[in-house]
DNA sequence: GGTTCGGCCATGTAATCTTT
DNA sequence: AAAGATTACATGGCCGAACC
């Protein structure tokens, strides 16, 4: 057996077969299982022979002696890179997808699209499903409208063209009559047309320059407040379907510690953010596998992510959460379909 | 309720057999 | 003959049952 961290063809049969009876069942795994699993071309004693090499190599561990083995995060790493069987997606998932993509695609707000989807795919995969929508910010604006929202509060309404709406509150705003809203709003929308929030931002305070000169107090006014409005970035938006998924599972109902790190971080929009993130920068799916999660508090989960987009600009990422014990061979396709489905429909609209 | 005991399973290894 | 595979056996840890 090479120990530079290769498999020979025998090393990597038994540590598929592990990884896939691991996935499986959850529990540790045996030389003998594996035997039988091989078509018993190699008995049971050859097989610890060769697990224990594997274990050498830490792509396998041993919970206690005379226990099977479990893959490590690296044993799965090896799993997903080389020995992984490219399954195509399944017709009736593909199926429901693009009939839910469809059903969709004529939908008026885009968050619900996001979450139908992210309900689906964590039905799908049995997995926790999370979609986080970021960079708001950085799409081109449709429309932008300020209302009255109380004597000292106005609401400021920002629609993207992809159809996403954020609202913002601005405070201590008392003396502008409906009339000078209905003014601004069409003064701002014009400055507006085609920009990103930011880009808008810096617009306006360049107008703020000029406008100084004319001395034009509702448009400074305005001004004034579009760049209060715009003052501080916009949050990213997370949306988590299919929590309870996690309780199916038997690595993390046996340990309650672990479940409720989780449970916890589903609550915490950050850390979510922070496990898909790499997801937005790259094209291509990630896998995240367990200890390589960008998350150090959560050794025992995997992620699986990709981005989606509208045209060039990347929207945000679409990704499934699970023990590190997942069916990748399933869930891989399923996140690349479901993230180039949303892409489309984005496109479409 | 806590502890001890025996069955069970998987292991590592030495001795032995098979293949090249 | 050497390398590889298998057999046979002792060991270690878990778990449920019996016991205190």
């Amino acid at each position: 057996m090479p120990v530079n961290g290769v498999l020979d063809d025998r090393g990597a049969q038994v540590l598929r077969h592990v990884v896939e009876d691991y996935i499986e069942t959850a529990e540790p795994v045996g030389s003998r299982t594996i035997s039988k699993k091989m078509g018993q071309q190699l008995s049971p004693a050859t097989i610890r022979n060769i697990m224990a090499d594997l274990e050498e190599m830490g792509y396998l561990v041993q919970p206690h002696t005379s226990a099977g083995r479990v893959p490590t995060s690296s044993g799965f790493r090896y799993y997903v890179d080389y020995l992984l069987a490219r399954r195509r997606l399944a017709r009736p998932e593909r199926d429901q997808l693009q009939r839910m993509a469809a059903g969709e695609a004529g939908s008026a707000s885009a968050d619900e699209v996001v979450r139908q989807f992210s309900r689906l795919l964590s039905s799908l995969s049995r997995q926790a499903c999370v979609v986080v929508v970021s960079r708001l910010s950085s799409q081109p604006l449709r429309s932008l409208n300020l209302l009255r929202a109380g004597v000292d509060r106005i609401l400021l309404v920002s629609v993207t063209q992809a159809g996403w709406v954020e609202h913002r509150l601005i405070e201590g705003e008392r003396d502008l009559s409906a009339d000078d809203l209905v003014k601004i709003n069409a003064y701002l929308n014009e400055l507006a047309a085609g920009l990103s929030l930011p880009q808008m931002r810096v617009k306006i305070l360049q107008e703020m320059k000029k406008e100084k000169a004319r001395y034009d107090r509702l448009m400074q006014r305005a001004l004034l407040l579009g760049a209060r409005a715009l003052d501080e970035g916009s949050p990213a938006e997370v949306y988590v379907e299919g929590r309870a998924n996690i309780l199916d599972k038997p690595e993390f109902v046996e340990d309650v510690q672990k479940l409720k790190r989780i449970l916890r971080a589903f609550e915490e929009k950050s850390i979510i953010v922070r496990l898909l993130d790499r997801a937005l920068e790259e094209e291509a799916i990630q896998v995240s596998i367990g200890t390589e999660n960008p998350v150090e508090s959560l050794p025992d989960i995997s992620v699986v992510a990709s981005g989606y987009r509208l045209g060039e600009a990347t929207m945000g990422s679409i990704g499934l959460i699970g023990p590190v014990r997942m069916d990748y061979s399933h869930v891989i396709p399923l996140v690349e379909y479901s993230a180039r489905l949303l892409s489309s429909v984005f496109e479409h609209r």
